[in-house]
DNA sequence: TTTGTTGCAAAGGGTTTGCAGGAGA
DNA sequence: TCTCCTGCAAACCCTTTGCAACAAA
């Protein structure tokens, strides 16, 4: 239930959305914001500076700035659901290196080509696809070729 | 770490994989075969007549079903692992419909082209990836149209 | 008989809730 | 001042573990 604007994949506005303006989600956003990877609720609890919040509140406001569109939660093979800031606001796809973690966004798509055969195949209509990818990046190809 | 025959998805045979046969056993495959849609670890046990088992004896064996190749597990976007029967021995992805819950396979992956544009576009190796796919079945379209 | 399996109970670990005090606007 | 937000503690819930009894082979 997205309380803001029609694009709210900006720089994200606390007052624009309607929220108020803490301490303690600036420093959620801060976090996300120099984050390379997608963190944990309580990785980012410990990158908040001195701890000064509590768990809860950094799962509340991770709940709602997924709900604004401004992050995205990912579940991963474990139990832990990990959270990133969504960079462009088109659809897209998170790219995880396996080897250093590095997460990036790959713009656009390309599968929808697959899944119109998928389509035909199985006579569903497909109204949305979660797609995640595995890999490694350029600088740890670099590092262990083969 | 699968035990068993390079070539595990045919009927599981419990024997051939080296594992003893157990009523609980049978009882949780028979569940999975009959279901249209991925289970909870819960749903499986209390399908299982007279619940003749506690829950840890079907997560033990959901996870070795799993590294037999027999079964696979699925993160939905609740918290919950569920997991069904893999039909096919191929690369394949689960398609669920969002009114009705069942799911089936679609063989092949359709997406390889899709996969190499973001190789290029990103710099990453792509060696993996899991691709979700949520829509409505034949059934459902027909009964809602629109 | 041997050894893999099961059942119970309890522990674990991530996430959510209730509620009173605190702080934005 | 008026709400919204936070912190604490405890509750929740799914999943895993330890261990002794049990049963398949």
């Amino acid at each position: 239930m997205p309380r803001s604007a029609p694009t709210p994949h900006q720089t994200p506005s606390l007052r624009a959305a309607g929220m108020r303006q803490t301490p303690q989600r600036e420093a959620i956003l801060k976090v996300l914001k120099d984050a390379e990877r997608p963190l944990s609720a309580e990785e980012i609890w410990s990158g908040m500076e001195k701890r000064r919040s509590g768990i809860p509140t950094v799962y509340r406001n991770l709940e709602r700035f997924v709900s604004e569109g401004w992050a995205e939660s990912l579940q991963g093979s474990d139990q832990v659901m990990r959270f990133v800031l969504c960079r462009s606001p088109h659809h897209h796809h998170h790219l995880t290196c396996e080897t250093c973690g590095r997460t990036v966004e790959v713009d656009g798509c390309g599968v929808e080509e697959g899944l119109a055969a998928m389509e035909r195949a199985s006579g569903f209509r497909i109204t949305r696809h979660q797609l995640t990818l595995f890999g490694q990046c350029p600088a740890c190809r670099a590092a262990i070729p083969g």
